[in-house]
Order: C-alpha cells, then structure tokens, then sequence
DNA sequence: GACAAGAATGACCCGCGGGTCATTCTACCG
DNA sequence: CGGTAGAATGACCCGCGGGTCATTCTTGTC
C-alpha cells in the first residue's frame, strides 16, 4: 500500500474561501478519471503518465503536484473504484419460501449488467493483467471483493443444497464454480470483445437453468432426486 | 504475424558437415525455452531480451542473429508452443451407451492434469495478458486453440441434451460455461497460486457432478424429463 | 598451421517514459 | 494595486531496455 498522496494545501483553518481545496480536489478527480479509463484500456505499465496528464487537461508536472508516483495513483484509482461501489449494493434476501433459483435470477443479472455497464469488470481484468507485479494490490482486490463475494456465494449454494435445488454440494465447496461462467465472459469481453461479445446476465441466466433447472412453468420444484 | 526468422546460413548445399546447422537449432531452441520461462513468468513486456539471452547462457547480440525482433521471438514461442502440443491429443470417443457424465470424467481430468504441469495454462494466461497488445497474436491462439475446444464441448453438450442428462441446453448454446470453472481456476492460480491454489481437475469433477448429478451407484442414467 | 565462414560477443546507440524543479500563472486579500 | 500562496507548467534529467555492429572465437578443411 501506498497512500502517500502528498496532502495538497492543508484542508486545516483557511482564512477564506473553501474554494482552493475545491480545485485542488476537482483536479485530482480529473486525473483520477483520466487514470482510470486509461489504465482499463491499456493496463498500468503501457500507460504513460503524459497521456494520463493529457487527458486530464493537465501538464505531467501537475500529476506529480497530487500523486507521489505512478503507482500510487494506481492505488488511488483503485481505492476509488472500491468504494465507489460505495453505496455498498444491498443485495437483500430471498423470501421465506422463494426458490433459490428465482432469488439469484431477479437478484443477479441487474447486478451484472451494471457491472458491465459501469466497466468494474474491466478493474478485474486489469487486476487479471497486472496483478502479480503489485502484489499489495492484488491483495487488497482479494479481500475487498473477491473473499466477501464468495463468502456470498457460499451462503446461497448452501440454501439450495439444503433445499435440494440443485444437484451437488459442489456449489458451497468450491465457490468459485458459482461465480465463473459470468467472470469468464466478463474477461472474454475485456479479450475478444469487438470480435463476438457475450452477454454476461444472459450467460448467467443460462447457467442458473443448467444448475437449477430451465424455468418452472407454476412457481417451481421439479424433482429432488 | 511476423515469421521472419532470420535463415541462419543457408541449410542449402553444405560442403561438409552438418553440423552447424544442428548447433545453430539447438541455440535457437534454447532460447526459445528460456523465453517461454520468462514469459511465462513476468509477461511479455516486462522480459527483457538480456534475461532471455542470459537465461540461454547467451549474450544479448546472439538472440539477435536469430530472431528478428522481440516480437518475432515470442511469435516463435508461441509457434512452438502450440504445435509441440502436437501429437494432437486424441479425446476418443465416448462408447455408443456411455453416460457423458463418465465419459468426460475418464477423459477430461487427465487432461487438465497435463495442461496444469506442462503449464500449458500459463499460456492461457500470458495471452489473457498480452493478447490485446498482440491482436495477430490472439487471433491465432483463438482460432487454433479457442475455437477447436469450443467447437468439440458443443458436440459433447449437445450429446449429454439429447440424452437428458442435463438440465438445459444452455451448454449447447453457450460453450464457455462448460468450460468456464476450469479455465477460471486456471487463471486463479495463475493469480492467486501460491496464496491458495485450486487443485483444476478437482474443480471439473466437483463441477460434472452439478452438471449431471452426483456419481450414480451402479452405472447411471437418472431421470429424463 | 593457415585460413575461411559462420557463431557469438558486448560495448554502444538512442528513444521512451518516469520523475524533478525553477519558473510562471491565477486568484484572492488588504 | 501590490503582495502572496498555492496551482500549474514544461524543459530537463536519467536510467532502462530494445536493437546494432565491429570485433573475436570456434570449428572444420586442406
């Protein structure tokens, strides 16, 4: 970790106006963002911190006056990303007696599609790419998404194992089974996207048929063995 | 595509012995495997032709009098890499009343077993990596490697549909979920190896199992609708 | 042993890009 | 208006690493 972001101007007593940390802060935005799009498009190391510069309106000078070095921005774009999330989307629980099917269909896709949309699966590929050079990056992508997420997972398989809605215990022991048709796709898209992309909801909504069963005709409960 | 590999001495009519040219492949190879390593292990960009040199026990000029450039050295690794595999791994052919369920079980693990210690997946992952810096590059990796493997789960799932021994025809429709827990825990260790690696053909098997159901008592053959 | 021919060397070149810093610009205050 | 403090600039520095080439080493032949 880094976090070293050179405090700029102290926040503390100002005589005047409040209005020179604004600035100070709309800038770092602008490089944030900058950063951002350009790291997803090319990766950390390809990126020069000219371009980052440039497409913030800045000079590189002025990257320097806001980040001690280029990695530290990586963190800080990072960090940004990871809270963004912020609002810390909800993801509510299943009804008493719902299937856990219907639960991850109404749930999951919307979820999906935002994160396509807003290109946070973009953030995992370039954690994918660049990863094993910043290991204390990596580390802290592990813990802030990718454990809590299969801790999720977890919680969910176990539901509809016990409800005998699917036809292993595969699911809660190895979580990442749950999880990696959608990733996968999401990477395919970061890979071969203009090519032929792929829906990534709507291969999620193809695995839940292929884990659960295609979609009952009533409410739902084919066999259980 | 680049190819141009730099005709060491004309192999045509040698007045003598020939010897060279078997001293000039073999240094060729060398360095071959020790950019495959590098490779491998730090990516593409991030290898420097000194270390490869090196690592062959060479000096950096000599890589030069064999291959082009950077970027037509990896050509060639990948060249070797992907025709090594060679021998043409023949998968067989489930018997006329075999469950697909056990059909795959006996065939794919070996399979993933070999890629995983012949780190066949590392190349997965240095194209995932580098793939859209290379687009040439990727482009051969899908049609040679992504495309054929695509093509023949597709004949597999649409087996397993037709003998109801699946849910859905998700598979069918979309391949890359048959695929998707092998090659993502591939990528994982890849990522997170020596955190905490996933044993791959573990995964598939705890995967066939929520795909057709558990490993039936006697041979098999579950509900069918 | 002399000599040719290819293989190998490593000092060198040079552009790229991360990072610095003396200077200029801007905005606000008395 | 003059003063000042922080924001921004961009010319510059410099090491890194891809690529070159005059030179040396090896090997095989007569």
């Amino acid at each position: 970790m880094a976090e070293d972001a050179r405090e700029p101007a102290a926040p503390a007593a100002d005589g005047g106006t409040a209005a020179r940390p604004d600035r100070t802060a709309a800038t770092r935005q602008a490089l944030v963002q900058a950063a951002l799009a350009l790291f997803l498009e090319r990766g950390f190391k390809a990126t020069r911190m000219s371009d980052v510069a440039a497409a913030a309106g800045l000079a590189k000078g002025t990257t320097y006056l806001h980040f001690k070095d280029k990695e530290s921005l990586f963190a800080d774009v990072l960090r940004g990303v990871l809270t963004e999330t912020g609002g810390r989307r909800r993801i509510g629980r299943p009804r008493p007696d719902e299937p856990t099917r219907a639960f991850l269909l109404r749930t999951v896709p919307p979820i999906l599609r935002e994160l396509q949309a807003s290109g946070r699966f973009g953030i995992l590929y370039l954690m994918a790419r660049e990863g094993p050079q910043f290991p204390a990056v990596a580390d802290t992508y592990h813990e802030t998404v990718i454990v809590p997420v299969l801790r999720l997972v977890r919680i969910y398989a176990r539901r509809a194992e016990r409800r005998g809605e699917v036809r292993s215990d595969a699911l809660s022991r190895l979580p990442i089974i749950f999880v990696a048709p959608a990733i996968l796709s999401a990477l395919w898209n970061n890979l071969f996207g203009r090519a032929s992309p792929l829906d990534v909801a709507a291969v999620f909504e193809g695995y839940l048929d292929l884990l659960f069963g295609p979609a009952p005709a009533g409410s739902d409960g084919p066999q259980q063995t």
